[in-house]
DNA sequence: TATTGTTATACTCTATAACTATA
DNA sequence: TATAGTTATAGAGTATAACAATA
């Protein structure tokens, strides 16, 4: 077995006395980077898409009577005028559909297509696999752990972030 | 004390049935996206800058000799035209120089000039400021345990993706 | 031939702000 | 007036591939 090469990377600018806050931080992004870095080249490789477009679809994977516009973009954390993108980019290709409120006709209802739902769930199998893959060997308690503790911390900084608003 | 309403996120598409490791994954996600969203705001709003070119400092700030442009391609996980691209801005606006190694002419040296590392430790200060401020109030006790269960999980992952080049 | 880095290209994502339509 | 969403704009980051210079 080959051991890796360790390439310094954006954590190695730290030392002892920062804070532990910031350590965290930088080691939380480290991770992330990586697995982010796999997963948008799977998604181009293997599909020609991109994460922004994956996670829009996710989005409504899970709601099939639909999301609002507005209700994207809170989701995906952009700004309105992005999400009119992506939707425009993603109703050409016919993986979704945008139906008006018949109460409200200020609002679309985005939903997806059958095609899209095809397109998506094949996308999904396909990322999970990835990271299935990634993450195989590292103990399942760990991993759990890690489950826990990450719960805390984005709870944590939520509502922080929605306290400063 | 107004409670956060919570807003589904890109972990909402999760169900229970699903595997460990995508559940660790997104969640890993989530959190990093929280952060990372602040602190591009921050970088804009205070010194006009972005991430990548906040990290492209923070690479040189602790390398007084200078990194290639090859290794900073290595160190920021992007490829080379892009280093390059941003490079020219940071020398641009004199925050870098680059010197062509004299031992093999190919080869350019890549250092924070003076105004440079005055004005990334400023960036670095706020930085840090805004992260410490973000996670005040988690236990110590659990970012320690985070950190080191996220410096395994960074070795692990690590090792697959260099395992599979 | 291989390596280092640049250039050219094209595309995606992003925020901001002005705008339209509806409530 | 306020809200939902779009459009227009401008800029940054990204990958790819062709390229030049050097080893």
């Amino acid at each position: 077995m080959s051991v890796p090469t360790s390439v310094p990377d954006s954590e190695t600018r730290l030392t002892a006395d920062d804070h532990q806050a910031l350590r965290l931080w930088l080691r939380l992004m480290a991770c992330t980077t990586v697995i982010e870095t796999e997963v948008r080249q799977g998604l181009a490789r293997e599909f020609g898409t991109t994460l922004p477009r994956f996670d829009f679809l996710s989005q409504l994977d899970r709601v099939p009577e639909g999301l609002r516009m507005g209700e994207l973009s809170q989701r995906m954390m952009v700004t309105g005028g992005n999400v009119t993108g992506i939707a425009a980019a993603l109703e050409s290709e016919g993986l979704i559909d945008r139906q008006p409120d018949p109460k409200d006709r200020r609002i679309y209802r985005v939903r997806l297509t059958n095609a899209g739902r095809r397109s998506f769930r094949r996308m999904a199998a396909a990322h999970e696999g990835w990271i299935v893959d990634l993450l195989a060997g590292l103990e399942d308690s760990q991993q759990a752990q890690l489950i826990e503790l990450l719960a805390g911390l984005k709870k944590h900084v939520l509502a922080r972030v929605q306290a400063e608003q």
